[in-house]
DNA sequence: ACAATTTAGGATGTCGATGTCCTGTTTGTA
DNA sequence: TACAAACAGGACATCGACATCCTAAATTGT
């Protein structure tokens, strides 16, 4: 239903808001979060042209956030690299129906206003603060992901 | 977020469902669902394999509703041909997790479990009884779909 | 200036989703 | 039986998602 472009771009953010505000290579990031790294790669210049994320190049350089993990929201994540695209107007082009949606429509874009409004209404900061037995992405309980520098 | 083969196959069953209990040519659906027909094709024969819906071949023949619209939902539509799949266990395979899911993943799950139960709590009947003024698949309100038999 | 680090981006490959076309098979009817 | 209607299914084409590799450009430290 995710494409898999948006999960590791969640995963991506995710390692970054543990990290926040310092940065991480890519390389870092796709140790800590499985992706592979050449596609990594393109995911993040996607969130960087978005906006979501910035990037410095040369020694010392990496990703990190824009925002503060208070402020960043997952639906900004999905929407910068695979936009939620809500139906407008009727899919079959019929005049007739113009802006209204029959009911079939309606209710599809109503299953995805909703999945647009919870990913609205998370931040972040509220997915890597939850108390839980499963950090993201840490094998171990207690960790930061791939704290390496520390 | 929901694939095109989806959007046909619902347009289909809808269909299918203003017809119900008869049967429909694949060609009739074609030409009132807007689909490509050699597509449309496909798309049934997914579901007639997936028992959705049942084929007739010969004079006569066409394709109707295995189920009435009454006790069809949206959902069973949905996963025949391209399954809303949950996450049942860590993405990144991380054994520490096992069947709990982090935060993150927790909410994309919810998020999917979400229109799930939107799509199980939906039947054909109700889709294609709503009073509205767009009928589902029909240029005109009042009309039934590509009605030309009558 | 030079070397090491790190991102940017082009070229390319693979695979599944989408879509088309043609032939085979089944079935009703004259 | 012959023919026409109608689905079944294989072959093939196209396109975008996913993925990899290599080179260029930028930046920092010596």
């Amino acid at each position: 239903m995710f494409s898999q472009t948006v999960e590791y771009a969640l995963r991506a953010v995710c390692h970054l808001a543990y990290m926040a505000p310092d940065s991480s290579t890519t390389e870092e990031i796709a140790n800590s979060t499985k992706v592979p790294i050449a596609y990594l790669s393109k995911v993040l210049q996607g969130l960087v042209r978005a906006g979501v994320v910035k990037s410095q190049r040369g020694v010392g350089g990496g990703i990190s956030l824009v925002k503060s993990p208070e402020e960043l929201t997952i639906l900004e994540v999905v929407n910068a690299v695979d936009p939620i695209v809500r139906i407008s107007s009727c899919p079959l082009g019929l005049k007739a129906h113009g802006k209204n949606l029959c009911p079939l429509h309606r209710r599809v874009d109503n299953a995805m206003a909703t999945v647009e409004e919870a990913f609205r209404d998370t931040t972040l900061a509220e997915v890597i603060a939850e108390p839980t037995t499963s950090i993201p992405l840490c094998e171990f309980p207690g960790a930061r992901p791939n704290n390496k520098k520390q």
